[in-house]
DNA sequence: GCCACGATAGGGGATTCCCCGATTCCGAGA
DNA sequence: TCTCGGAATCGGGGAATCCCCTATCGTGGC
């Protein structure tokens, strides 16, 4: 995992776009085209695109959305570094920045913006992760040094793993759609002991709100299964 | 950001672009740019701006997305249409077409088109709606024909269908995991009335408590994309 | 012993839930 | 035209909850 990357050789940085939809690679590409040091390498709207693109035009840096129309934006970041070329990842989502960029750092992924950003945030994004540094907006960055405080090791993975046993309980039952009262009376417990738990919950994964608790608690047994 | 221009030369149609998503925008806006005859003459990224740009460009057509971050696209359409200004519109999304087409086009839209489209269809779209005729993919206007000649299609269907535009505003929002006072204030409404808004939609979904709605909610907007 | 921590639970103010009704507006039908 | 119903907008008010405190009890480690 040297750096192998020399000073700007050739000029220009490579950059493979990768979305599904067609209006937005028109516009990061008529981004990157008033940039003097990038140019656009090729342009996939698919899974397969991407990987045959990435072998075939040998990209400085991905960026790519997560919501791919076939196949899991995830599982392209995970192939993609698993490629013989040193390729640069910059996930570029409008998925919800406190579900996924995590999963994204972990997948291999150097940078993660949103969507809503600002043109002039994304250009910057590039350039930092072209650079081999991360990009994460302020307010996630500050979620994940919290994780990393909180004494977990890899602070990417979700800290769900830091809840206790009955807290565990009580988020899923959270995320099965129980109001605390309901899941009071199934544990045999005070209405303020599930609360009091509630809290602590929402302390260790860092949310802010009980609504982002129950959104956070239903996307995670939806993917449980 | 949004430079006054007012010569404007002769035959041009003028378009503007409402998007909460930059990236978008640009893209449109390169889109446009490469027409000999259509040309940007502003540029959107909230409810507000909206308004104001429509009243001071005069556009002969506005594109825009239905998931503002403030407000709601369905009622901008309303809102534009009432405008003293004779305006055209065009609803570009990635929302599910099923569902949200016939209500755009009910609010007063011309066309409805989905950002996965490829972008020589949204130039078609464009320039269809200017002529002064409805704009839909092929497989939509099937639908909404057999709508017309029939019954429910589907029947059984979720119920979701039932709600009305407002409440299905509103049952998005309770899917990204806001509390009823950020809805409020996002919709710049009375956290009375989203009070109301959320009885009617348990209601309607024969849901029996809060908690279920919101699980319910956030189901739905993850199976939405 | 003693300390850390999880589980339990209460206090109390702010907010939300939930059912009630009122008003306005607008389109569809008698 | 004139109802009539539905949609959208709010208010009242009591129950439930959220949210941030503190407090007790038991257990395991030092």
């Amino acid at each position: 995992m040297n750096e192998a990357r020399l000073t700007v050789p050739r000029g220009r940085w490579r950059v493979l776009i990768v979305d599904d939809h067609p209006l937005v690679r028109a516009g990061i590409a008529a981004l990157i085209g008033g940039e003097p040091d990038l140019e656009v390498c090729g342009e996939a709207g698919t899974f397969g695109e991407a990987l045959e693109l990435a072998r075939g035009t040998g990209p400085d840096l991905a960026i790519l959305d997560l919501s791919l129309a076939e196949g899991s934006g995830l599982e392209l970041v995970k192939r993609l570094k698993r490629g013989e070329h040193d390729i640069r990842i910059l996930v570029c989502s409008l998925h919800d920045e406190s579900l996924f960029a995590q999963r994204a750092l972990n997948a291999g992924a150097m940078g993660y913006i949103n969507k809503q950003e600002a043109t002039s945030n994304v250009i910057q994004a590039i350039r930092r992760v072209l650079s081999g540094k991360i990009y994460l907006s302020k307010r996630m960055t500050e979620r994940l040094l919290q994780g990393f405080a909180g004494g977990e090791l890899v602070g990417a993975m979700p800290p769900i793993r830091s809840l206790t046993d009955r807290e565990l309980e009580v988020f899923s039952l959270i995320g099965r759609g129980l109001s605390t009262s309901r899941i009071a009376e199934q544990l045999h417990l005070s209405v303020k002991t599930v609360e009091a738990h509630r809290e602590k919950i929402k302390k260790k994964l860092n949310l802010d709100s009980g609504s982002e608790l129950m959104r956070y608690a239903v996307q995670w047994t939806l993917e449980q299964g």
